[in-house]
DNA sequence: TAAAAATTGACAACCAGTTTCCAATTAAGT
DNA sequence: ACTTAATTGGAAACTGGTTGTCAATTTTTA
């Protein structure tokens, strides 16, 4: 076999970058009908899939950025009345985050294309091929994780 | 029928978000003794692994961003010293693009670096879960990729 | 060959993320 | 309990990408 396995690496970083934008750009078309973005759509899921009402740094920490970025996005979802803030008896500043209704309908509306669309691409893939890309992810995500504050 | 394999592309479709920020993240912390950026030494690997010297859509196009990009990005190259623009006797606006000596000598130290961490990281990848991923991700970006200009 | 279409660089406006401050609040240490 | 440290929302400046528009240049086509 052809390329070594550090070939392989590096190519396998080079298509993460791509296809984080394809993805981004895929994901803004098909949120659009709904009034969404990717980054919203995001958010919006990470607050749905929360097992209780998260603040705005458990939400940047489930996804991977940094707070200010979330707050952005919330403050958006807030402002289009899909996410409510809702007083927090722990922190009087940190509000906890629900779905409004409309927030719900939507969020679950576009889950519903996702999975029809998901499905539609399964059959595309071996089971052993996406066990084996998740390791490896996880892998390069525990190799290049954030260094240890200094 | 496989319900498994819907929930892992949608794993993996997070797994992309969040390792394309680890990365880049990473690579600006990695390239920054160098002076550059995760987004500049793409763009100079671009140019240095090109058979040809290329010109800024022909960058873009091998980067899967756009033109726009690129250019912002080539004109800081361009500013540092690290790439120079050469006439381009089939276009007269649109140069090509070779790197300087000061530009091969940092993306040559780069490179070696970078082969070097990858080594290091090799031994825990096993060979055959690499071409697996390698075949998810590129799936995955022909499922995704931009669609026919309407 | 002339006219229409596509490509290209440049610039501006925007989106989504980051870091860097700050002030308010909460948590920890003594 | 008091002081200090860590967390948190907020705003600003910055990075790196996008789209849109425009004028200059190919390229195509009629």
């Amino acid at each position: 076999m052809n390329p070594n396995k550090t070939d392989k690496l590096s190519s396998i970083a080079l298509s993460i970058f791509r296809l984080n934008g394809q993805l981004i750009e895929w994901g803004n078309h098909f949120t659009q009908p709904h009034g969404l973005t990717s980054a919203r759509w995001q958010v919006l899921g990470a607050i749905a899939m929360a097992p209780q009402p998260p603040n705005i740094p458990q939400i940047a920490e489930t996804m991977g950025v940094t707070r200010q970025g979330v707050l952005k996005q919330i403050k958006l979802l807030v402002g289009e009345e899909l996410v409510q803030p809702q007083s927090n008896p722990a922190h009087k500043r940190s509000p906890l985050y629900v779905l409004t209704p409309k927030g719900q309908a939507t969020f679950q509306a576009l889950s519903e294309r996702w999975r029809k669309h998901v499905r539609e691409l399964a059959p595309g893939f071996s089971a052993t091929d996406l066990d084996a890309a998740i390791r490896v992810l996880s892998a390069m995500s525990q190799a290049h994780s954030p260094m240890p504050d200094e």
